[in-house]
DNA sequence: TGATATTGTTTGTATATGCATATAACAAAC
DNA sequence: GTTTGTTATATGCATATACAAACAATATCA
């Protein structure tokens, strides 16, 4: 076999990658709920975390960290920017060590903003692929994740 | 109902966000596949790109962020760090706008080492959901990759 | 109780990502 | 052939991401 037709089915192998996959429709999709949330100023990632902090309320940032299998490193960053810009607020706590933050009414407010275009774009979404399928692949994508334990 | 329990049910509705769950589980897939590449100091996206121009052979980029459905823009800079490790490098084109790149047989080199290595870690992650059943979902991401034409 | 280990978070560094805008080169129209 | 438009890429800016190492505070143990 010829080097290019080898190098063309490698790269067809090679182009299979779960991890490439995964990050090629995550990337995609944020795309389109970025563009959904643009109205109210908040990314994705920063909607999810807003979310997040309503579920858990008044939380450490390890806490937070597990939730959204998010690094520390980056959490403390991503937390910095909200910060910034009001959405939360660090609140002390009795261990010194602890960073602990909660969503600030002004949040709760972009957040409540925020519902009905996330609504519209995880619709939309659910409406394509089909809600079945959607849990059928989100099972599959906690299966995955918890692969491999790291 | 109160506040606090209309905030949990809220919040759960809202961590069922696709573009959450897809990111979520492509940081951390990325991460086991990173770490399977670090031997050969490659991330899996820099894997990823090297594999794609070594399916592609010399490509512009334009043509190499459609492949790879990434922003020109951030193509332009991942490309850059490969250039300065040598693995790939500029070629001159007829067209003047263009620039177009090619692996370096330093980066075909480096691609083969990591060729094991990402093998590993792809079996082991086919392995751990099952082949079929990833098939099956690298139907649905084309799916909702494909959907609500951007 | 004072040294040591552990834990929770931040910082330094580097890459990845994409929007808005700028640049540069080619193409089209006149 | 110059203006005008279009196309391909790059830059400025901001965020997201994580590893390694630093820090700081608590916990442990001799």
């Amino acid at each position: 076999m010829a080097d290019t037709e080898r190098a063309k089915v490698l790269a067809e192998e090679v182009l299979d990658c779960v991890s490439f996959r995964l990050r090629r429709a995550a990337r995609m999709v944020a795309k389109r709920y970025d563009d959904a949330l643009r109205p109210v100023g908040l990314r994705n990632t920063q909607f999810s975390v807003l979310g997040a902090l309503a579920y858990l309320g008044e939380t450490g940032i390890g806490e937070l960290a597990v939730q959204m299998a998010t690094d520390g490193t980056t959490l403390t960053r991503n937390l910095d920017v909200l910060v910034r810009r009001g959405l939360i607020e660090n609140v002390a706590a009795e261990d010194g060590r602890v960073r602990r933050v909660r969503l600030t009414s002004m949040g709760q407010e972009t957040l409540e903003e925020a519902l009905p275009l996330w609504r519209a774009a995880q619709s939309k979404t659910l409406e394509f692929v089909g809600s079945g399928t959607w849990q059928e692949t989100r099972k599959i994508l906690a299966e995955i994740e918890s692969g491999e334990e790291k």
